[in-house]
DNA sequence: CGTGCTGCTCATAAGAGCAGCACGGTGCATTATT
C-alpha cells in the first residue's frame, strides 16, 4: 500500500474522515517522507488532521506545541471523544500536579501515548525536554505557528527557542500550522524552527463570503454611533475588537445600556471568568463579545456573522486573523473596520522601543563570565524578566549569546565585545521595528484605500487576485473602478525580485493605480510611485 | 505615540488654557501566602 493510501485509510478508520484535501495530503506525505512542512490554511480547514493522521502511522509519539492551555484542553478533549486507545493524549503543563506529570511521562515512555501536548515553555525546561526525548518522538507539530513571530521577540521568548528544542529532540519531521502568515512571518517560522527543505503549503486565502468594509471616523463619538448603527441592523453573534481592556469593559457596558446585549473579554479577567464568557459566547448566550486581541485563538464557532474593529489592528496579519473568525459556515458575513488615524499611536507604543545600549552591554558582559541561568543573569544585570528575554534573543541573533544545555546562557565562541554586541543588537531591534512599522503602514493603507481591499489584502500575503474581489465596499460602490485597477503587469513582474540601491532586495507584490508595493527583505513593506521608480531607475530587476 | 486626566496659573471672577503625567496587549510558569 502506498503512503497516500495508508494516510487515507488511517483518516477513514481512525477519524472517520472520508476524504483528505490535496493540500492536506501534500503536507502529510512530506512528513511521512521525513521532511518538514509549513501549512498556512484557514482555521477549521482541517489543519490538525495534518499531524494527527501521520502520527498514527509513525512509530513514536507526536509532540504538539500549542500556545494556550485552554486550547490544548480542547484539542485533547477532541481526541478523547474518538474513544480510541491508539489516539491517547497527555499534557505536560503547570496545570498538572507533580504526580500527574510523572504519570504522563511514564505513559509516554511506555508507548501508550500517541500525542503529548506542551507549551514552548515546557520544552525550554531541560528535564521535561529530556523526558520527551527519551520517548523518541517521531513528529513535532507547532500549532498557531505565527506565535513564533508575533510573541517570540518580546512576549514569550521561549517561542524563539523552539528550533533548539526540535534539534535536541533529534529533529524528527516538524510541521508548522497557522491560519495567517505573510511572507516575513513565514520566513521567521522557517528559520526559527530550523526547517530544512520544507514543503510549504499555502491555501487560497480569499474569503468571498466576508464583506470587507472600512470607514474613517473623526472622533470616538462618531465611531460609537457608527458602530451602534451597524449593530442595530446586524444579526448576532459577532465580535467587536477594541484595543484596550478598559475600552472593552466600557463599550460592552454602553452597548448593553443602549439595548444591545454585550459582554467584555480581555486578558485581565480571571481564568474562570474568561472560560465562562467564552463558553457563553460559543453557546449563543452572549450575542456580542467586545474583546481585546485576547479573544481569538481557539474560537472555532461557525456562525459568527460579523467581526467589527473599533481600532486599527497592528498589521494586516492580525486583521486577517481576526476577521477570519467570521462566516466559517460559508454563509455571508461582514467585517467592518472603524478606524481613526490616531489609532496608530497605541500600536506604535505596543511595538516597543529600542533597548538601551547599557543594559545590552551589561548583559553581554555578564555572559562572558560563564554559563548562567536567566535568574542569575537577572540578578547580575538588574534587568526585568521581559527585558532580559528580549535582550537575550537580540544578542543571540547578532551572534553574541548562545542558549546552551541546562537552560543556561553563555557568550558565543568568537562573540564580539560587549559594546560591539550591544550596538549590533540595537541595530537588529531597529530593523525589526522598521519592519513592524511597515506592517502598520500597510494596515493603514488597507483602511484608507479606495481600490479593491480584497486584492490589497491578498497581495500583502503574496497572493494575486486576477479580478477585483467583488466582496469589499470599494468594489460594491464602484470606487475601485475609478482607481486604475490593480494590474498583473508593470515594469517588473509581480512576485519578481528587484533591488533598490539603498533599501536592498525585495519582492514586487502588486501594482495599483500608479503605485506599486514592494516587500523589502530588510525594511518590510514599501509603497512606491511607479512613474518615479521608472524615471529615476530606482529598481533593478534581479534574475 | 497619543489621549485624556489632574491641577496649576491667571487674577474683578470664573473658567480658559496649558503643562505634566499616567496609561496602554497578548500568557506561560512559579512562588509565597491564605
Amino acid at each position: 500500500m502506498d503512503v497516500t493510501a495508508q494516510l487515507r485509510a488511517a483518516a477513514r478508520e481512525r477519524f472517520g474522515w472520508e476524504e483528505l484535501r490535496p493540500e492536506q495530503e501534500t503536507a502529510m506525505r512530506a512528513l511521512m517522507a521525513g521532511r518538514d512542512a509549513l501549512v498556512v490554511a484557514p482555521t477549521g480547514g482541517g489543519k490538525s488532521a495534518i499531524y494527527q493522521v501521520p502520527a498514527t502511522l509513525l512509530a513514536g509519539p507526536t509532540v504538539v506545541v500549542s500556545p494556550l492551555l485552554a486550547l490544548q484542553h480542547d484539542q485533547i478533549a477532541g481526541l478523547a471523544d474518538r474513544d480510541d486507545a491508539a489516539l491517547a493524549a497527555v499534557r505536560l503543563s503547570s496545570a498538572e500536579s507533580a504526580s500527574a506529570q510523572r504519570a504522563a511521562v511514564e505513559a509516554l515512555h511506555s508507548g501508550r501515548v500517541e500525542y503529548v501536548f506542551v507549551t514552548p515553555e515546557q520544552l525550554a525546561d531541560p528535564e521535561k525536554l529530556a523526558a520527551i526525548r527519551e520517548a523518541r518522538p517521531s513528529l513535532v507539530a507547532v500549532d498557531e505557528a505565527h506565535c513564533i513571530s508575533a510573541w517570540g521577540y518580546d512576549f514569550r521568548p521561549d517561542y524563539l527557542q523552539l528550533g533548539r528544542a526540535v534539534r535536541d529532540l533529534g529533529h524528527p519531521p516538524v510541521v508548522a500550522l497557522t491560519a495567517t502568515a505573510s511572507p516575513p512571518v513565514r520566513e521567521d517560522i522557517l528559520s526559527r524552527l530550523g526547517m530544512r527543505d520544507p514543503e510549504v503549503v499555502i491555501s487560497d486565502l480569499d474569503r468571498p463570503n466576508i464583506l470587507l468594509e472600512a470607514v474613517q471616523c473623526v472622533d470616538e463619538e462618531q465611531r460609537r454611533q457608527r458602530l451602534l448603527g451597524r449593530l442595530r441592523e446586524s444579526q448576532p453573534p459577532g465580535i467587536v475588537y477594541v484595543s484596550t481592556r478598559r475600552a472593552a469593559e466600557e463599550l460592552a457596558a454602553w452597548l448593553t445600556d443602549t439595548g444591545i446585549e454585550a459582554a467584555a473579554y480581555h486578558g485581565g479577567m480571571s481564568a474562570r471568568e474568561r472560560t465562562r464568557r467564552h463558553e457563553a459566547f460559543l453557546a449563543d448566550e452572549v450575542p456580542v463579545m467586545v474583546a481585546t486581541s485576547a479573544f481569538g485563538m481557539g474560537i472555532d464557532k461557525p456562525n459568527i456573522r460579523w467581526v467589527n474593529h473599533v481600532s486599527l489592528p497592528d498589521s494586516p496579519d492580525s486583521y486577517f486573523q481576526e476577521i477570519g473568525r467570521a462566516g466559517r459556515d460559508g454563509e455571508p458575513a461582514q467585517a467592518l473596520l472603524l478606524f481613526r488615524t490616531e489609532d496608530t499611536g497605541l500600536r506604535k507604543f505596543f511595538t516597543g522601543g529600542i533597548p538601551a545600549v547599557d543594559g545590552l552591554s551589561r548583559l553581554a558582559e555578564a555572559l562572558r563570565i560563564g554559563p548562567a541561568t536567566r535568574t542569575a543573569l537577572r540578578e547580575k544585570t538588574g534587568l526585568g524578566p521581559r527585558k532580559l528575554g528580549e535582550h537575550l534573543s537580540l544578542l543571540e541573533e547578532v551572534g553574541a549569546a548562545v542558549a546552551g544545555r541546562g537552560g543556561k546562557w553563555r557568550a558565543a565562541a568568537y562573540a564580539p565585545g560587549p559594546a560591539e554586541a550591544a550596538e549590533a543588537a540595537v541595530e537588529q531591534a531597529e530593523r525589526r521595528q522598521t519592519v513592524q512599522r511597515s506592517r502598520l503602514d500597510m494596515m493603514r493603507n488597507l483602511a484608507e484605500t479606495l481600490s479593491c481591499r480584497g486584492q490589497a489584502l491578498l497581495a500583502y500575503f503574496g497572493q494575486h487576485l486576477d479580478q477585483p474581489c467583488g466582496h469589499c465596499d470599494n468594489c460594491l460602490s464602484g470606487a475601485a473602478d475609478e482607481v486604475e485597477a490593480a494590474r498583473d503587469e508593470g515594469p517588473y513582474p509581480v512576485n519578481g525580485r528587484v533591488a533598490h540601491p539603498e533599501w536592498g532586495d525585495g519582492t514586487v507584490l502588486r501594482y495599483s493605480g500608479d503605485q506599486m508595493t514592494v516587500l523589502f527583505d530588510d525594511l518590510g513593506y514599501k509603497t512606491l510611485s511607479v512613474p518615479v521608480v521608472e524615471e529615476q531607475g530606482l529598481l533593478t530587476e534581479l534574475g
